[in-house]
DNA sequence: TATTGTTATACTCTATAACTATA
DNA sequence: TATAGTTATAGAGTATAACAATA
């Protein structure tokens, strides 16, 4: 009940059809995200910034004193993993963790003033590349896009 | 010159603030590219199917002939890391592969009759898995995010 | 018993450089 | 010289299970 093959056109570079695959979300969101992390590097990396480290630091930034799993929680990161990313930052000298009387299991999560300073001097560069990130779609295109994926992520 | 911190409200699970990297795309991109990948494999981890691995077969089956190197530029998926799908196939008898004689140097790629069967026994369940990826989004905005992130791809 | 964070382990994806064979 | 594919190696990121301390 095999059908025998068409004979084969010679493809090369481009003219690959993607048929249904390209219009499959995630098929798009993971080529999508290929390009954020290149765009990202290109423009980021002389800063010593991934963008997974930064976040961390801008939550603890916007969030002192916040316990690590909710932490994890929200940024979707594993806990084993959150807790080297935690102790890479305390080696640094980026934050200090503490103990709460309340529960003495948790920690606590603070920027020291040398991470603080971390943050400060390089939330510009960051933030001037998200602003340009979406620079292939008008405005009003690139609003669209972030607030669908925001609806998606039911934030 | 460092400022007093003001006193840390205890934060918990969502009350915490994404402040301005809740906008950024590359941001909300990361964390949407977590929910992808979780309900994929909570769907279709059951037909053994793993995206990326999908998305070479998917080629193959609607190219056959196609170049290992076109393969790897059009899915943006590294060459040395290509070679090692691309084994794997092999050794499962999902592929053949094959030197053309106008160039010795690269090599040809098709699904053996196993292949084409691997791939018809799971395409069904793969793009109807795809159809509800954004159900949590009304049709016209589903579209338009799809259409979006190609733009943004420039596909 | 359940939860917080840790450790150990492994697997995937990626990145780079060096190698081969062909062109 | 340049290109196609391979090998070797390393580094992120992630996943799971098992553990200690605490609740």
């Amino acid at each position: 009940m095999s059908i025998k093959q068409p004979p084969d056109p010679p493809k090369d570079g481009n003219e690959i059809d993607l048929g249904r695959l390209g219009t499959s979300f995630g098929f798009v969101m993971r080529m999508a995200q290929v390009e954020v992390f290149e765009t990202f590097f290109e423009n980021l990396s002389q800063y010593g910034l991934k963008p997974g480290e930064f976040s961390v630091l801008w939550l603890l930034y916007e969030n002192p004193g916040i316990r690590q799993g909710a932490l994890a929680n929200r940024l979707r990161i594993k806990r084993p993993h959150m807790t080297k990313l935690i102790q890479h930052f305390e080696e640094r000298g980026l934050i200090v963790r503490s103990v709460p009387d309340n529960d003495r299991r948790g920690m606590e999560l603070r920027l020291t003033a040398k991470g603080r300073r971390f943050v400060d001097d390089r939330q510009e560069a960051f933030f001037t590349h998200t602003e340009h990130e979406l620079d292939r779609l008008s405005d009003e295109e690139a609003k669209q896009l972030i607030r669908l994926l925001r609806k998606y992520l039911q934030l």
